[in-house]
DNA sequence: ATGAAAGCGCTAACAC
DNA sequence: GTGTTAGCGCTTTCAT
């Protein structure tokens, strides 16, 4: 409450409407049993009166307090402040309001939305766990309605919303082979030591480069510090330096595949007759580089809906006793001109 | 409050630590004299029953809730999503949450903020007012604690942060002069009805055509909807088909820059051979385009630290009976090769 | 379908 | 310096 306005009380709009405050709470919250006369009444005199609940006593009186917690690696990353984005709107259509937590990927402020101060006045947290251990997402301070996003190791008993990050990487290594390319390089932040997204990645990509009877080459695995586009650029330099330079490069995200083309263009190498590039998260921008960037949609607004659903659900009566339940989104690759010649 | 957990009060602390609540209390919100035995005692107490202060509650005691609401259009423009970032970072110094609450600039969405329901719940309030008029600014549910942030017409008597957008458009006008160029085209949002941010830099733009000794076409000046990346290459078809196509493109930001420096490609035009072309906000984007974009920047991380500094300066005593202070952050002309060619 | 009373956990006067 | 006493404005049993 800020004070100043919202002088007026329930009791204030009771008195004037003529019956109790719990009638007039019973208006505010929809409840059932309430004459039609004596809402109309309530509601006139709500009006009259600009009466708005005080919503820290409510969350007090309640428990709930009607705020759900988004905790993400940060939003400049256009996939985070569009996903972002997405669960403001998704939780707005059940009254919540969502608090962005800026995590930076690091296991301090990981723990710190999911059992830090602010923890406990949230419904509910969404959690990219990036470098978060098990241990703190199932400890004593641990928030009990906790949705993870996102591929991870973590095998919290928490309910799980996320795409096919590994069969996404397959499908895209498999276009690139159908391209004729062989030499098939990543650039990306590498896993420090428990395997996250950006690992699973990798084993995916793994995987279906040595299914096609290829090797993976170690010197094609760049690692990267923050999966931006600087980083795609100083990658490109380093693939450029070697003996025999790949023939595709595969960039953890379209951020660093912007960086990439950037860089190759200004190395002079041709994309794709010379070097074929594809990211993923199919941001806007990969529809305006130079080629336009091959890369991976996933489904966000499927992500942030299945999110919302099912803190919604755990925050309902028998919420706390349904088991933990993961839910795989859609994905798609999304062909351009970086992996494909045009004309 | 969550519930479940915290069961821990304050009464709780106080009983284990042999003091009363108020003692506790003081010592939660750093109260200056508390004798350092008692501190020491009542930190061990809290660690022991791990302790968490209910911000509920403490928000219906205090009447101040730790929240403040930043306004803005949206978080899919990197412009705003950088903003909010450097907002979240300057708050959390001071222990303040923020809230984001996307605008999309529509009148009913900034109304909201500014008067709605959330309104009530937050210390202070940032926005950007693209649509917003000033009586609702200063209407009876308005928040008295208001920083208003961008270029624009309205006069509340409230705090207001921006950078010299005229100042801005004029360097960039000037600047392509100084490189020989003569018909200058526009892109960006055309305002509506009142003065907005856009409105504001047609107007800088205009005038420093027009000082100049030149004319501003009106075929050149190019509104679009949205002031997006598709926007933009949707411009350059229309520029493109005119009897004498500009020799220079402003767009009001770096999106539409994207899209325009994408088409012109497409369309064979040389940047800046044949088109130079120029944006607003610097994104990190526009580093990577090709050739790369000439941009003004905005010191966003000093809107946002004067912003929060100016909400709690309010927040405090006897802020309420300060004057409004109108605060300009500084710019500069970032030059790139999209304006001047490399080499 | 509505009312009365208790209390959520904290802070703020005011005593001491 | 520390304790005592009241609320903050709402929701919630429990009656009726």
């Amino acid at each position: 409450m800020s004070g100043r306005r919202g002088r007026v009380r329930l009791e204030d709009v009771a008195e004037v409407a003529g019956v109790s405050a719990k009638t007039v709470s019973n208006v505010i919250r929809n409840y059932r049993y309430v004459s039609d006369a004596t809402r109309t009444k309530v509601e006139a005199a709500m009006a009259e009166l600009g009466y708005r609940v005080n919503l820290s006593a409510r969350a007090l009186a309640s428990n709930q307090t009607g705020f759900i917690a988004l905790a993400i690696p940060g939003l400049d990353n256009p996939y985070y402040s569009r996903l972002a984005g997405y669960v403001i709107d998704a939780a707005r259509e059940h009254d919540w309001i969502v608090l962005i937590e800026q995590t930076g990927s690091s296991e301090a402020l990981e723990k710190a939305a999911v059992s830090g101060a602010g923890s406990q006045l949230v419904d509910g947290v969404i959690l990219q766990p990036d470098a978060i251990g098990h241990a703190d997402l199932t400890g004593r301070f641990a928030h009990h309605n906790l949705v993870l996003i996102g591929e991870s190791g973590v095998t919290a008993s928490a309910d799980h919303v996320t795409a096919d990050a590994a069969a996404a990487a397959r499908e895209l290594v498999e276009h690139l082979l159908a391209q004729g390319r062989s030499r098939i390089a990543t650039v990306g932040i590498r896993p420090q030591d428990r395997p996250n997204a950006s690992e699973l990645r990798y084993r995916g990509l793994s995987q279906a480069v040595e299914s096609a009877g290829l090797q993976v080459r170690a010197e094609y695995l760049i690692p990267v510090s923050r999966n931006r586009r600087p980083d795609g650029a100083e990658a490109v330099d380093q693939l450029l330096a070697l003996d025999e330079p790949p023939d595709a490069i595969i960039c953890f995200n379209d951020l660093v595949g912007s960086g990439v083309l950037a860089r190759l263009r200004e190395r002079g190498v041709r994309v794709p007759g010379d070097i074929a590039v594809a990211g993923f998260d199919d941001n806007e921008e990969s529809r305006f580089t130079y080629p336009p960037l091959t890369s991976v949609a996933f489904d966000l607004e499927a992500i942030a809906r299945r999110c919302v659903q099912r803190l919604l659900l755990r925050a309902g009566p028998d919420g706390a006793d349904q088991p933990p339940v993961r839910t795989v989104v859609g994905h798609r690759l999304v062909v351009r001109g970086s992996t494909v010649a045009s004309d």
